[in-house]
DNA sequence: CACAGTACCTTGCATTGCAAAGTACCTTCC
DNA sequence: GGAAGGTACTTTGCAATGCAAGGTACTGTG
C-alpha cells in the first residue's frame, strides 16, 4: 500500500471545488488555475484539469470566453455562472462537515 | 453535476484514514467501526467497509484474531500493527497538508 | 518554412465507494 | 429439533475521478 495512492485518493472532488472557487473570484484560464494550485502545494496535471473544465462548464456552473494573448495561441478564459455559485457553497459546507467528522473520528474513542 | 456524486468523492482515501485511527486506540470489529463512523456522522455501509479492512490486513496495517460472540457469530477484532501506525502518521500529516492546501486555495487570490 | 513555445484536448488505466446479493453462524421459540 | 430471525462476514459489478501519455493547433522567430 503505497503513500502516493492514497494521497491521490484523497484528492478526489475536492479539485472541482476549489477551481470553481478560484473562478468565483477572478477570470482564469487553465494555466493560471495550475499555477496557483502548485502554489498551495495541489498539484494538478493538464490531463487532471481540462476534464474537470469541462464537466464544469458542461454542468453550467463555469462560463468561458476566448480572449487572445500577446503572445501565443488564445485562451479560454473561464468565470462562474450563479448556478456555479450556490453548488460552491454547497460544496464548501460539505467539506467543512468532513474535515469536522474526521476529525471526530481520529480524536474521539 | 449532483451534490451528493461530489460528496461522495471526497470522501475517497479518508476512510483508510479514518479506520487506521480507530484501531489504533481499541481492538474493535466492523459494526463497531460502522457505528462509530456514523456517530462522526461518516456514514459508511458494509460493502464499503469490508473491501477497505481487506485491503488494510493485506498490506500489513492491520491485524485481526476472532472473538467469540456471546449472543452471535464470532467477530474479527482488529488492532494496528506497528507498521499501520508508521502509516497512519503519514497519512495524517498528508491529510493536514491536504486541508491547509484547500484553505488557501479556496481563501487566497 | 522549420522550430520552439504555449494552450487546449483525448484515451486508457488503476483505484475507490457503494448497492445488492450471497454465505454462514447463533439464539429463540414453537 | 427445526424454522425463523438476527448478527457477521464476503463478493460482484458499476460509476466516477486523477493521471500519465500522447495528440492537435495556434503564434512568433530566425
Amino acid at each position: 500500500m503505497k503513500i502516493e495512492n492514497t494521497k491521490a485518493q484523497m484528492r478526489k472532488g475536492i479539485l472541482e471545488m476549489c477551481i470553481l472557487g478560484m473562478a468565483a473570484e477572478n477570470e482564469i484560464y487553465p494555466t493560471d488555475i495550475i499555477n496557483q494550485l502548485k502554489e498551495s502545494q495541489l498539484i494538478v496535471v493538464e490531463g487532471t484539469l481540462y476534464p474537470i473544465l469541462s464537466r464544469l462548464k458542461k454542468a453550467n456552473l463555469l462560463n468561458y470566453r476566448w480572449i487572445e494573448s500577446s503572445a501565443g495561441p488564445p485562451r479560454k478564459y473561464y468565470t462562474i455562472t450563479e448556478e456555479g455559485k450556490s453548488f460552491l457553497e454547497e460544496l464548501n459546507q460539505n467539506w467543512t462537515q468532513l474535515v469536522n467528522a474526521v476529525d471526530r473520528s481520529t480524536k474521539k474513542s
